[in-house]
Parts: C-alpha cells; structure tokens; sequence
DNA sequence: GGATTCGGACCGTCAAATAC
DNA sequence: TATTTGACGGTCCGAATCCA
C-alpha cells in the first residue's frame, strides 16, 4: 500500500500547495522550483522563504537539462497525462451501493433525490474486516540502488503528475533546442551570470542545488526578456498545453517537489546520489510512479451475458423496479450485513461470507 | 437516444509481517 | 513500537444493454 499512500500524498500535496505561478514565455512550469539566493528573483521581487522556494525561470533562463550522461528531453507520449484521481465516498448510501453509482455524503444524497427515495438514502452497514487472515512472508522492496528504490513516500509522489518520460534509446545525451538551433548558442537564452556550470555535483544533501529547471517542452525556448518568439516557433503562437517536463536527474529533489510549505525536501543518501547521478537515470520507469499506458485498444470483451454466478439468466429491471428494489435493498439491510440479496454484481464480498 | 445494468478498475482502510 | 506490505471490503466509471 506504500504506492498508494505516496500516491495519495502526491495528490494531496499537489492538492494544497500550487504555487501561484505566473505565464512565463511560453509556459510556466506548473511545479515548485528551488531558487538561487544568489540569483535574483524575476521583477526584484524578494526571495520566498526557503527552503521551500519556488519561481518560474526568470527571463532569460537558459534551460540546462539535461546534463551530460541524461538522455535528452523526450516528448511524453500524448497518453501519458495527468490522471485525476477519483475520490470515493466513505460510505454510498445502499441505494447508490446497489445501483454502483456515484454517491455523495449529504443524506439523502443526490441521486436518491433525483429519483425521489430521499427516505431510504441511509449508509449501508460496513463489514468487519476479517481477522486472523495467515498471509506469506512479504516482499521486501530493495532499499539500495536501481530506480525502483523505496524513495520517500513524497518524492515518489512527485513524480505521479509528472511521470517520467521514455528514455530515446539513441544515447543522444544533448538537448537540442528547437529549429535547430544548438544548445547555448546566440539564439538560445543565454545562461545567467549566477548559473552554475552543469551538473555539479549533488551537495551533502544529495540532491542539485538550484536553480536547474526542467527544459521547455520541445519546440520552446523561453525568449529573451523583451524579444518575441522565434518566429514560426511553436512559442509564436498559442502558449503550449501544460505536459510533463523533463525528469530530473536522480538525487534532485528539486522540481518538481510538492510539500507543505516550510518543508524541506526530503534528501537521498549522498552515496546513492552520487551512485545514480554517474550511473544515469532510471528514466524509463519507475514502479512507483504512477505512469499512464497507452489505452488499451477498445474491444469486446466487456459483452456481458446477463447470466447470474449461479448461471441463471438476471431478471431484467424496469426504471421503476430498479428503485424500488433498491429500496427495498436498503431496508434490508440496514439492520445487518448479509448482501446475498443484492443484486447479481456487487458481491465479490459475498464469496468471503460464506 | 436516453435510461439502466453491472463488470471490473480503482480506492481507502487496516491487520499481518517486518524492521528497528 | 514503528513502519511497510498486501489484501479486504467497498465505490463508481463507463461500456453494454434495455426500452420507450
């Protein structure tokens, strides 16, 4: 479960602490990023307190990633988006219960409203969990080295949203700006006076001092403060949709990093850092991350018999039976927690009931 | 074409297993 | 004792199907 919980974390996290960010050229990063006490924040404006610091690249931020030894920015495939997480009621209500639909906590909720049963939206009865269960010895997930290393619950949230793109095989290390034009050269932005060569190596506490930001998506180049966009630049016209970024090497814990505010991120172990930061990015995949496959091809395969688990044909339901059965339903079992007369679907909890 | 059904993916919780 | 793991018990999405 502790890849759900850092899931939940991530939601949770992303949930209560989005930064105020502002358009910057032609995007702006949708995540905290860690600044540069020596560099000044854009517009003179004082740095936020840190350790947990945010801003957007300033004008004329040049985009270092990624650092010798990282494959280059990939464009995330178009399915790998942000997953909205479906948020559950803590109980339905017996008549949403029966129906599998989606119920809210107001009693009487609003479907039981809507179909005019407000008086038997009542909670269901929770079953007691079973106890005494034997289960095998658990796996242990390997603490030391390899990408799928059991990071903090928050780091790996982090990475839900923004889930690591694939890795180009072609070991093509550079970024390449785009129309071609060669990382740092006059057209791209140039590097602040204060931006630190790249990669340095990760401080005591494992992970890059800032400010290193995730390179713009392909095709965009954050212009120079007061230039207009390449012209015929994707950045010319309209501002990009918000994509996954660039993953940062392993052992930064810099962007993306969500967290109640005043938190410092947390830290990897230095020799780890260090082990990841020259032996290259676990870029392709992370176990704990959350990515999005490709959608399975639509098939057939959900044709449904309406064959009852006993083999019996379902009796159909008219609109108003279903109601009222469903009403009836919830009388039921108000009082207990035996299901066995609930509709056909519903019931993998009945197979442990016996 | 809208309403209904329900398979199964997804979610939250928590007891057992394990680490410290 | 604290933490992690894995599965239970549940919710509800969305395709299939029904029906006016």
């Amino acid at each position: 479960m502790a890849s759900d919980q850092a899931k939940n974390a991530g939601a949770v996290a992303q949930e209560h602490h989005m930064p105020p960010y502002q358009a910057y050229g032609a995007y702006s990063p949708p995540f905290p990023v860690y600044y540069d006490p020596s560099h000044p924040e854009p517009n003179g404006a004082p740095h936020p307190a840190p350790p947990y610091i945010y801003h957007h690249p300033p004008p004329g931020m040049m985009y270092p990633y990624p650092p010798p030894g990282f494959p280059p920015y990939a464009p995330p495939p178009q399915t790998n988006f942000q997953r909205v997480k479906r948020k559950q009621v803590k109980m339905a209500c017996t008549n949403c219960a029966n129906a599998c639909k989606r119920c809210d906590e107001h009693r009487p909720c609003e479907r039981c409203v809507k179909y005019g049963i407000p008086e038997t939206c009542v909670d269901g009865v929770r079953k007691e969990r079973q106890k005494g269960i034997k289960r095998g010895p658990y796996k242990r997930k390997n603490k030391s080295g390899g990408s799928d290393t059991a990071t903090s619950p928050t780091h790996n949230a982090t990475f839900e949203t923004f889930s690591s793109t694939p890795t180009e095989a072609n070991g093509d290390s550079a970024w390449h700006p785009p129309n071609g034009v060669a990382q740092g050269s006059a057209t791209a932005t140039p590097a602040p006076a204060s931006m630190p060569s790249f990669p340095p190596p990760p401080p005591e506490g494992g992970y890059y001092p800032p400010p290193y930001f995730y390179p713009p998506p392909p095709g965009f180049v954050p212009p120079p403060e007061g230039q207009a966009p390449v012209e015929g630049s994707p950045n010319s016209g309209a501002p990009p949709p918000m994509m996954p970024y660039y993953m940062p090497p392993p052992g930064y814990y810099g962007p993306p990093y969500y967290g109640p505010p005043g938190v410092p991120p947390p830290t990897m172990d230095p020799a780890q850092a260090e082990l990841q930061r020259t032996s290259g990015p676990p870029v392709d995949h992370d176990p704990e991350v959350e990515e999005i496959p490709p959608p399975a091809p639509k098939t057939n395969s959900k044709k449904r018999s309406r064959v009852g688990k006993d083999g019996q044909p379902k009796a159909k339901k008219t609109k108003v039976a279903a109601v009222v059965q469903e009403s009836s339903t919830s009388s039921g079992t108000t009082g207990g927690s035996d299901q066995a007369s609930e509709p056909g679907h519903g019931s993998p909890t009945e197979i442990g009931d016996a």
